[in-house]
DNA sequence: GCCGTTTTCGGCCCGACTGTTTTCAGTCG
């Protein structure tokens, strides 16, 4: 796992929020220019703070997105801690413009506005005003946009208090990695939703072991580096064996400090779910155990809990893996040796969703195909949007035509260099609100594989919307269908859709389904992914990336495969190319 | 504010949809 630079993660996140406090100004052109840095910053592999180390202003004007202007705020903040511009938008615009531009349906102009006629600086003003009626007379505005805005805060309420998984993980592990260089301490471990890989996490915890050589003051030590890392806004509270901060990212981080003999009772009991454990303990009750957090015990007498396996074992269980902790049927499962063997984070052997620098991505089709070799695929598949999306620079018949030949090329290419790797020629094609593809037949035709997926009238009823997808998958041309259910976790709901027949005719045409690894999407989620197996569908799992880093993303598709109990055999893209093409529609 | 296989200046960020209007503004993908 790649370190994770934590000063890109607060710069992106920085030059996001100046681009919204822009849009809100109605600036041209710059807050596009902003979020490009944003992006770029974000999924970069290298520590900008070492970029500029290393080679100061001229290094960072050499990152893409970043000139003159975006490089000497990136110098500001990481000499000062802040930027002087940024904090003279917030002055000048004093909302919480994160928050409220949460609310769908709400923009920076809104939030501008609401905060000039109404004073509204949050969420709880805002959902006062919609209440009282004080938004629905505003010109521009009016009762069907003020109910809309009260569902919208109800959405975020529903989701409130988690971030995306992305949002922390990174973070969290780099932390993990920083508490694993110190001498006090032997063993880390990441507990909790993100040990769990859930899509969407509360907070963080870490469980670790004093090295046997590590006095009293060494857990101080470590409780010291703790609570004054890097991004702690507030500490909670700080004992010897626990504490608690608030990050900036808005969530909060427990350390505890464990004996050895507890380690795998204490991890199994962090780890959670909540359900589980209270499953699990019942089952050791019956056998006339006890399970806490500090064992396993007959009587007063410890019997286990060195390590979660062999707490597993006593208690007649197969071990099972932290995403399927949920109790939703795995303990029973686990107890008749039923458990399916998920699919492993090293089993997929090529990526089928990338989008190029032809349709407006970030890299060339060289760089993905690159990025992928690095990554130890066999095989990358390209799909660029096609015309109907014009915002994501999607390709006619034309423009798709001339990208398949660069692609021959680059083919031939490596075939003459002997390099054993495939880049394969697809599309993501729009399906349209009648359920054709926004693509004539033939420009698909020629296509290794195509992806569908629906990218806008997401508001149509569920019977149009079912027949809308049923009728995409019934193309002899479409092999996938992409994000299926089109949410996107906590800004979206999935549209309305008749999910059992959309697996009927996945089954009967054999369409595969995919999972967006995408953090915001991860799409199919965790049930859904458990009822296409149960009904025979296949599964791909991409990850939509824009640019190379989100190659990284195939993680979390991986981790939402397991939390769905997904097997190899149920994942096209863990089998060589041939066996891979086997799966496609149309045959060569 | 960034960028250069038309350019070191002048483009870039389109189109559908919703809700509000009566010709448009804001949001979203």
């Amino acid at each position: 796992m790649t370190r994770v630079a934590m000063k890109n993660q607060e710069l992106s996140k920085i030059f996001n929020e100046i681009a919204d406090y822009l849009e809100a100004d109605r600036v041209d052109f710059k807050p596009f220019a902003y979020r490009k840095a944003a992006i770029t910053l974000e999924t970069m592999e290298e520590n900008v703070a070492e970029v500029y180390a290393n080679g100061g202003l001229d290094a960072l004007e050499n990152i893409p997105g970043v000139g003159s202007s975006i490089a000497e705020k990136i110098e500001e903040y990481l000499q000062t801690g802040r930027i002087e511009y940024y904090e003279s938008l917030k002055k000048s615009l004093p909302v919480n413009l994160e928050e409220i531009i949460a609310i769908e349906g709400v923009g920076p102009k809104r939030a501008k506005l609401l905060f000039e006629k109404l004073g509204v600086q949050t969420v709880v003003d805002m959902e006062a005003a919609a209440e009282s009626h004080k938004i629905a007379p505003l010109s521009g505005f009016g009762a069907k946009t003020e109910a809309n805005i009260l569902d919208g805060i109800e959405f975020l309420k529903r989701s409130k208090g988690r971030l995306l998984l992305e949002n922390i993980l990174p973070r969290v592990r780099e932390i993990s990695e920083r508490l694993r260089t110190l001498p006090e301490i032997e063993k880390v471990e990441i507990a909790g939703s993100l040990r769990r890989m859930k899509e969407t996490i509360g907070d963080a915890d870490f469980l670790v072991i004093l090295s046997p050589k590590a006095q009293k003051e060494g857990a101080k030590r470590i409780m010291d580096f703790f609570t004054s890392l890097d991004g702690v806004e507030k500490v909670w509270g700080k004992g010897t064996t626990k504490a608690s901060v608030r990050m900036k990212g808005g969530y909060d981080m427990d350390i505890r400090v464990l004996s050895p003999r507890s380690y795998g009772s204490a991890l199994q009991y962090f780890t959670g779910s909540k359900d589980h454990n209270v499953a699990l303990r019942r089952i050791a009750q019956d056998k006339g155990l006890k399970l806490s957090e500090y064992g396993l015990f007959r009587g007063a007498i410890m019997i286990g809990g060195k390590n979660e396996e062999e707490i597993y074992r006593m208690l007649g269980m197969s071990f099972v893996p932290p995403e399927l902790r949920e109790n939703q049927g795995e303990i029973e499962a686990a107890k008749v040796g039923k458990l399916p063997r998920v699919i492993g984070y090293g089993d997929i052997l090529g990526d089928l969703h990338c989008h190029s620098d032809w349709d407006g991505g970030s890299n060339t089709i060289e760089e993905l195909a690159a990025a992928a070799r690095a990554r130890g695929y066999q095989y990358i598949g390209i799909a660029d949007h096609t015309k109907f999306l014009k915002i994501e620079h999607g390709l006619d018949e034309k423009a798709l035509e001339a990208r398949n030949k660069h692609i021959d090329k680059l083919n031939k290419k490596m075939d003459a260099e002997g390099t054993a790797f495939r880049i394969l020629k697809g599309c993501e094609a729009n399906i349209m609100p009648d359920g054709s593809i926004d693509i004539n037949d033939a420009a698909l035709e020629v296509l290794d594989f195509v992806i569908a997926g629906v990218h806008s009238n997401m508001k149509m009823d569920k019977v149009a919307m079912t027949e809308r997808m049923i009728r995409a998958m019934e193309s002899q041309n479409v092999d996938i269908v992409s994000h299926p259910t089109g949410r996107l976790l906590k800004q979206r709901d999935e549209y309305p859709l008749d999910f059992d027949k959309l697996l009927e005719t996945a089954k009967k045409t054999q369409t595969i389904l995919e999972i967006n690894s995408s953090p915001q999407r991860l799409d199919l989620n965790d049930l859904n992914i458990r009822r296409a197996k149960a009904a025979g569908v296949r599964m791909v799992i991409n990850t939509d990336a824009h640019i190379v880093g989100q190659l990284s993303f195939i993680e979390y598709g991986i981790a939402q495969a397991r939390r769905g109990w997904a097997e190899k055999e149920d994942i096209i893209n863990v089998h060589p190319l041939p066996r891979l093409m086997a799966y496609f529609k149309k045959q060569p």
